[in-house]
RNA sequence: GGGCCGGUAGCUCAGCUGGAAGAGCGCCGCCCUCGCACGGCGGAGGUCCCGGGUUCAAAUCCCGGCCGGUCCA
């Protein structure tokens, strides 16, 4: 394609609809407008004309009117619809949340290697981005957490063009006028350059009276190592807002206004929230839409500025009142695409907006104890709101789910809360005052919100500023981030990767008959003791089943296959040593049949288990994490509680009957859009797959993924599966392990061989294995008994002898006791006696230890200081310290009552 | 994945500049009382998360691990 046609194509404008470019006066940006203009129609340059401006052919339309309406026309213009995905991007490891409505697409089809679904296509997303969620609210709805693209996407290869700048130019323009019903006067065009996802180009801006609604992103080019080249497809992705549309056409008062209507007035009742009226919050809006600012103090400094301070305090409200609206709605349509609220990963972010709901919650005045069941009601008014809709109809389906997580994050929410009150009352006791560093380690270490500590110090008295930057700086006390990489491939050295590369695809007859044990190929390379065949039915180490081993026979020479790796498409056999082979050779594999079959059981359970625990618990299951061994299989799953017995109970069981139906696998090559429309992104348990054609293995009625490994041909032959463990691994991660067929055996022989163990440790051959701990539990308890006893009646007659013993020193009793054998209990009883109760200074020896103790008070008034005695030890060798009033010492020498007796009275009474 | 905070009696925690394991609540007994609550006296209850190291001596210091919390990506 020639270089120029990248390029947009302003000309159309002007040869067809009578655009002329101008200059902004205020940004100096350029547009083109039919109508003369001093500057753009966009904020900062421009107020919210719409607020006010007349559209005589322009309808008040809802977002579902806007929605329809887009789809309708660029259906008629020869689109296809594709359905919205999930706002989880499963599909992609680069990425936790669809951001937009290209991300559906990328990279697959923008870099050629994939066909569109459709082409061109129209799909409207619904994309989340959390960047600017500070800003929600306080730009009364230009900033959304959540919101809807409408996308317009065509993809344009070599000799294959869809349409390009001018078919842009008229899409746009003709939704935007026969549908929405604006003029091409209310038109303008922005010049603007987009860059992310590693593509780049042209992006005219859709400006109309003071608020962008749409960006034309002609992708021409891609990025690489911070270059630019062009993009092999021409994309043409064009996002349109569909809540600012609404916004527009009903020239309500605020976005939240538009998309939510009834559900607002909900809100305010539920939360005690009143607006200003409608005259003062049009007017504020359209006051401070060219205005930036961030942050709700700079925000009350602009309300001040303009004017309107006697109503700061209520549209301080109102901005928190917006704020819930819009997270909720986030919040709602994260849990309801299976999102488990963590401290890792997509996770974390739907962590982030239940706390920044949460705190608003608190904004709003309302209490700890109503804080989880608030959160609730808004939650599910808000499917309510939405029950029927094309994109959030889903809501209501998974609203028990989300119900059940807001429940059990708001109650982590106000325990981190109450811990961090007392976290501050002590530092306060301690430092008096606290530092800008104080609060931040807080927040990071607590997750305390700033604002809240503050209002607990001035609670004290204690006033602090907090800095409209603190997550910042919170932000920059974090190293910047590593590349975001979900999983990794293969266990191969590096060298080895690079040689394995250079050789074909590897025919994988695994694949095609996983039965067989035997299979004649012939080699392609060898280098070491890697060797690379042309076909094989070894199973390399892959999507967590663990590989196969076996033999590689050629002639008389035998060479056993220790490790199957996996370098994309080839597959490098690992021998025990270096072979006699060369290229072309023809071999015999062989494979280790009952380690695959326990490694093919093991996998097609995982499956299994996975489809009855998403049966049981619900569509927010995830596999987080999988491995197959021939020991036992491990599956770890995305849920938000631990899991109860009888939830593991309903899994098993539910797992044996799917085993029981016998049902017949199947195992297709599907090209990916196909996939994913017939079965959803619910098929990328196993994480993201990059090829055009994903292989699908399904169990028909219950489980269906992209999936690389061996697999049974019927579920029957699993055998039986038994979950031998569940254990919470992580936040929001539960591992299962499992074990199924032969292995069940195995299983139960060892438990048995413990347990007989058990009992014959427990010299009860024959007996029952409870009876015997519970009859050795007791005995060790009368031992113990009974040897306190003897202790005690010891410690009697120890006491009794010193006491009689005992001499004076220097003013005070002195007692002696030596102890034949260690025993740490009765020393330190005796000595507590001797010293505390009955203010005698004793010295007790026990093998090589020494101690002495005096009573504290004596110690004092009596001015004896024991450390003399140690600085004497010391002289004979020994070592210790203490405190005056009490010593330990290890003596290498024996010392004998009379030493120490002339020790003592040497060290501690001659120089008092 | 990384940073930070934490793990001590049944519960909530103090002790953490190394030197005799503590408080409050709860539990048991007794006193007071017609009885209960309050109050008073006494008592039981500890693998100071685990493992290693330093030291005469480690809950305390160092290293490793486990568990929980939290922030960031």
């Amino acid at each position: 394609m020639e270089e120029h046609s990248r390029v947009v194509n302003f000309d159309y404008l002007v040869r067809e609809h009578g655009y002329k470019r101008y200059k902004c006066r205020v940004c100096g940006g350029y547009f083109w407008s039919r109508v003369p203009r001093e500057t753009c129609p966009d904020r900062p340059c421009s107020k919210y004309e719409f607020l006010f401006k007349t559209y005589p052919k322009m309808p008040r339309l809802s977002v579902r009117e806007v929605r329809e309406r887009f789809i309708d026309y660029l259906v008629r213009r020869g689109h296809g619809p594709v359905d919205p995905y999930p706002v989880v991007a499963k599909w992609r490891n680069d990425l936790y949340l669809t951001i937009a409505s290209i991300i559906v697409f990328q990279p697959h089809v923008t870099e050629g290697l994939v066909d569109p679904p459709r082409n061109p296509l129209v799909i409207v997303q619904p994309s989340i981005r959390l960047t600017d969620i500070d800003n929600v609210g306080l730009t009364f709805g230009r900033h959304l957490s959540s919101f809807e693209m409408g996308g317009m996407h065509a993809f344009n290869k070599q000799g294959k063009v869809i349409y390009w700048s001018e078919g842009i130019f008229e899409n746009t323009l003709g939704f935007l006028t026969e549908a929405i019903g604006l003029s091409p006067d209310d038109i303008v065009f922005k010049e603007g350059w987009w860059e992310g996802g590693g593509n780049a180009g042209p992006a005219p801006e859709v400006l109309v009276d003071g608020i962008e609604v749409a960006t034309l992103v002609h992708m021409s080019h891609r990025v690489v190592n911070g270059r630019y080249e062009p993009n092999p497809v021409l994309v043409v992705d064009c996002g349109f807002g569909i809540e600012r549309l609404a916004w527009l056409s009903q020239q309500a008062l605020t976005g939240f206004h538009a998309v939510y209507g009834d559900l607002l007035s909900k809100y305010k009742e539920i939360l005690g929230v009143d607006e200003p009226s409608e005259d003062v919050l049009k007017s504020v809006v359209y006051a401070l839409s060219n205005v930036e600012y961030s942050g709700v103090e700079e925000f009350t400094r602009q309300i001040e500025k303009h004017g309107f301070s006697e109503y700061s305090k209520s549209l301080v409200k109102v901005i928190y009142l917006y704020s819930v609206l819009d997270h909720a709605r986030t919040l709602s349509l994260m849990l309801a695409d299976g999102v488990v609220p963590s401290n890792t990963g997509e996770g974390y972010l739907a962590r982030l907006v239940i706390r920044r709901l949460l705190r608003s919650l608190l904004k709003l005045g309302i209490e700890y104890s109503k804080l989880r069941d608030t959160l609730v009601e808004l939650l599910a008014r808000q499917a309510e709101y939405w029950r029927g809709d094309y994109i959030y109809g889903k809501l209501e389906k998974h609203l028990e789910y989300i119900t059940s997580v807001s429940e059990v994050e708001a109650e982590k929410f106000i325990n981190s809360l109450t811990r961090g009150v007392e976290v501050v009352d002590k530092l306060v006791r301690r430092k008096r005052s606290l530092t800008l560093d104080d609060l931040v380690e807080i927040y990071d270490s607590q997750g305390i919100p700033p604002d809240i500590i503050a209002e607990k110090l001035a609670q004290h008295g204690i006033q602090v500023q907090i800095p409209p930057d603190f997550y910042s700086i919170v932000a920059s006390r974090h190293n910047a981030p590593g590349q975001l990489i979900k999983e990794r491939e293969t266990q191969l050295p590096e060298n080895i990767v690079k040689w394995a590369l250079k050789y074909p695809e590897t025919k994988r007859i695994f694949h095609e008959d996983p039965y067989l044990t035997r299979l004649a190929t012939r080699v392609l390379g060898v280098t070491g003791n890697y060797v690379i065949l042309e076909s094989t039915i070894a199973y390399p180490w892959s999507g967590g089943q663990d590989h196969d081993e076996g033999v590689i026979r050629c002639g008389e020479d035998l060479y056993r296959i220790t490790y199957v790796g996996k370098v994309g498409d080839v597959v490098v056999h690992v021998l025990d040593r270096a072979p006699r082979l060369s290229p072309g050779d023809e071999v015999i594999v062989e494979i280790d049949w009952e380690r695959r079959y326990k490694l093919m059981r093991h996998h097609t359970a995982t499956h299994i288990v996975l489809a009855a625990a998403r049966r049981v618990l619900g569509d927010h299951v995830w596999q987080a994490g999988a491995e197959k061994t021939t020991e036992k299989a491990r599956l770890d799953i995305t849920h938000h509680k631990p899991l109860s017995s009888e939830e593991i109970e309903k899994i098993e069981e539910l797992a044996n009957e799917i085993i029981n139906m016998r049902i017949q696998l199947r195992s297709n090559y599907l090209d990916r859009f196909t996939a994913e429309s017939k079965y959803g992104t619910r098929i990328y348990q196993g994480g993201a797959v990059y090829s055009p054609v994903v292989r699908v293995v399904e169990i028909p009625g219950f489980d269906a993924q992209a999936c690389f490994g061996t697999h049974l041909y019927n579920t029957s032959e699993t055998g039986g599966i038994k979950i031998i463990n569940a254990e919470r691994i992580q936040d929001g991660v539960v591992r299962l392990e499992f074990i199924a067929g032969t292995r069940l055996a195995e299983y139960l022989s060892q438990l048995e061989k413990e347990k007989r163990e058990a009992l014959e440790a427990l010299g009860a051959k024959h007996g029952d294995l409870l009876v015997s701990i519970r009859r050795l539990q007791e005995e060790y308890k009368r031992v113990v008994d009974l040897a306190e006893n003897y202790r005690k009646l010891v410690e009697k007659t120890l006491l009794e002898k010193a006491l009689e013993e005992k001499t004076t020193l220097c003013n005070i009793d002195f007692a002696y006791i030596e102890l034949p054998f260690r025993d740490e209990k009765l020393a330190k009883s005796l000595l507590e006696e001797l010293s505390l109760r009955r203010k005698v200074l004793v010295v007790l020896v026990m093998e090589d230890l020494l101690e002495a103790a005096v009573d504290p008070d004596l110690s004092k008034k009596l001015k004896i200081d024991l450390r003399k005695l140690v600085q004497s030890l010391a002289q004979l060798g020994a070592k210790g310290g203490g405190k005056p009033d009490h010593i330990t010492v290890k003596t290498p020498v024996r010392v004998n009552r009379e030493e120490i007796l002339e020790l003592v009275r040497n060290t501690l009474c001659s120089n008092k």
